[in-house]
DNA sequence: CGTGGACTTGACCGATCTCAAAGAAAGTGG
DNA sequence: CCACTTTCTTTGAGATCGGTCAAGTCCACG
């Protein structure tokens, strides 16, 4: 289980090279193709990076959550947009002072080869939900991810992110987005308490459905 | 484009820890969650790395080319398996030694580091390919990148993966696959000289398909 | 040749998408 | 604070792309 870090404080040499900066509502934070000038720490709020389709198709590649950095290690311009989703506050770190510290403290540099590396590892697992999993098990697996990044797990989660996010996320469309969550309340999996909770009703159930594992139904 | 570079000399310091080993067609070069203990630069033939469901379903998340490392940066253990696509000789690199390389010649962390951001990319372009495009797309991308990949742009480019593992890539079945591809022969996009090669007839067109640019034919 | 595995094709099915409309929530301006 | 507008969500009906099941066909190899 991740447990957010919201303060910052992992490296206290970053800290004071961080600005502080705010977005609102579907602002864009950078797009795919800018200069990839700042590596990002997201202090509050939620982060979607996507990639667009030249004919407006879209595909999230991630959320960002609190504690989470995001735009680091691109080669020259960013290979994706950030966009906030809802009101965000994040850290700003110039590229170049983050390059300058890692040659004095390379612990740095391996920090952020860590995040890499599990970024790499949750990207295999969102392939693997992409290329075979069927509607239902994507949208448990997206719900016990949550459960799982905000440290909330086994109670009722935060789901910042409109239907259409997750549709975008999960590869579906948004009107199977509601129906599987309809049905995922009418069969007692979960409760809709309002649209940005979830609650999770049946931990057990749905770790068994988030594989493939468990009934059908 | 990326240029094969099946002779390993990148990094000299490396040769020196090198074995040599070879595997045959089918046969596991590691499994997800075996201790990862060795890094692997393929020298000839082809691998799948894939991810197994318990329920036995198949994603394959990257071919490796000549050229190609694979199974580096894994904590602890491997995160999926690898397996020889046909014949295939490997290079071995035990990964205590290339700490130790690592320490006294920064250079070489920096080169693996390089390799992982470009494996994010591809593993992004791999999501937006799983979560939105069409069974078309898919196959016109993967021909495309087959090309891309080993250099051979613009004429006949050899496939050395089965039908199923290009379905397992793509996220599809392998009856889809075969359908698309006859039905791209028959438009004459392509042609099928024998089963482990296609020519690529119209590139321009090809490139448009790839991305929802161009006719729905 | 004969055999077995891999590939191809066809017919049919079904999960998911599309299109449409109604309902709920969130702004907005007076 | 309310009426109005806009946006987001939910649900339904029907279409479709890709999957499933079932034959064939083609090679590679013994």
């Amino acid at each position: 289980m991740r447990i957010p870090n919201p303060t910052g404080g992992d490296v206290p040499a970053l800290q004071r090279i961080a600005t502080k900066a705010r977005y609102g509502r579907n602002e864009m934070i950078f797009g795919e193709g800018d200069p990839a000038d700042y590596t990002y720490k997201l202090v509050s709020g939620a982060v979607r990076l996507c990639k667009h389709m030249a004919d407006g198709r879209r595909q999230i590649a991630d959320f960002v959550l609190p504690g989470d950095y995001f735009g680091f290690a691109q080669i020259g311009e960013y290979s994706f947009s950030a966009e906030a989703v809802g009101e965000v506050v994040v850290l700003c770190y110039p590229q170049r002072q983050i390059e300058a510290l890692g040659d004095e403290n390379p612990g740095i540099r391996k920090q952020f080869t860590t995040i890499l590396v599990k970024r790499l590892l949750d990207m295999q697992n969102h392939i693997v939900m992409l290329g075979r999993k069927t509607a239902k098990e994507r949208l448990v697996s997206f719900l016990l991810m949550l459960a799982d990044r905000s440290g909330t797990a086994g109670g009722i989660i935060d789901v910042p992110m409109s239907r259409q996010d997750i549709a975008d996320y999960l590869g579906l469309t948004i009107e199977t987005v509601c129906r599987v969550l309809s049905d995922m309340k009418r069969s007692r999996l979960i409760d809709l308490p309002n649209l940005h909770q979830v609650a999770l009703r049946n931990i057990d159930a749905l770790y068994a459905l988030s594989d493939g594992t468990g009934e059908a139904a």
